[in-house]
DNA sequence: TTTGTGTATTAACACAGTTAGTACAGTTAA
DNA sequence: TTAACTGTACTAACTGTGTTAATACACAAA
């Protein structure tokens, strides 16, 4: 479920956070789920627990998450999250075809491989 | 010409050799034209010496600038670098399409955007 | 009561980025 | 030749951040 990079340069925090974030946005996890407690998830990944804690810190201010002293965290419901994450990513798109454009590469080729990419990934399913 | 974000997590060399590049890859800056010394560059930013180094030295690793003891920093030929930058934008419009769709964005939507923000820019030229 | 939760705190360590200072070799022009 | 530039290399010190380690405490559930 989690995978940590140690090639990767950001912190484990993070890459734990931003998994959790991909899986809850996708709906894997339902809501009001329970996570793994800071321990077990710690000796799972063979990582100190003061490292899951601050991944679930950063999950909760970010509205991923809500935990509960003494009983658990908790998946958070998922409806707003989506479209926050949808817009950010429209940000995203704004940024990448600033930069294709910077490069010379013509907005048809641009459409052409956005439609390349996106049908490809239509093999999975 | 080149400023520093102190509130950007990146590195100080990755941001300078970052933006050398944008301007080197636009053709802002002649091919063959000399760069600013280390020393000079570092104080007009305010900055060590030896980051500047450190940027040079990773602008050369990539083929954008070359370097002649006693002389001086140069900028490269940028024919065989755009190809470059090219390829490595449209693998970044493949990971974003690919999180756009998980994020259930429609192919319809994406291309909107798209077309959207590239005829947007189109108003600074 | 015991065990498992979240949470907070402190100390120590490692690593990367940065600064500072020095040194040396090559180039250029006076 | 000399002086003033260049690039390059090296060491030492400082800083901030990430991580580990070890505790401690409050709350919940069985």
């Amino acid at each position: 479920m989690i995978l940590i990079d140690y090639k990767d340069r950001r912190p484990i925090y993070e890459q734990i956070a931003e998994r959790f974030q991909e899986l809850i946005l996708k709906g894997v996890l339902e809501p009001d789920s329970q996570l793994l407690s800071v321990r077990n998830l710690a000796m799972e990944l063979s990582i100190n627990p003061n490292t899951i804690q601050r991944a679930y810190a950063e999950l909760e201010r970010g509205g991923y998450i809500y935990s509960v002293k003494g009983r658990g965290n908790f998946i958070a419901a998922n409806d707003r999250l989506v479209q926050c994450k949808r817009e950010e990513i429209l940000e995203e798109v704004k940024e990448l075809v600033r930069k294709a454009k910077d490069m010379g590469v013509s907005k048809e080729h641009l459409l052409d491989k956005v439609v390349e990419c996106y049908e490809e990934g239509n093999k999975d399913d």
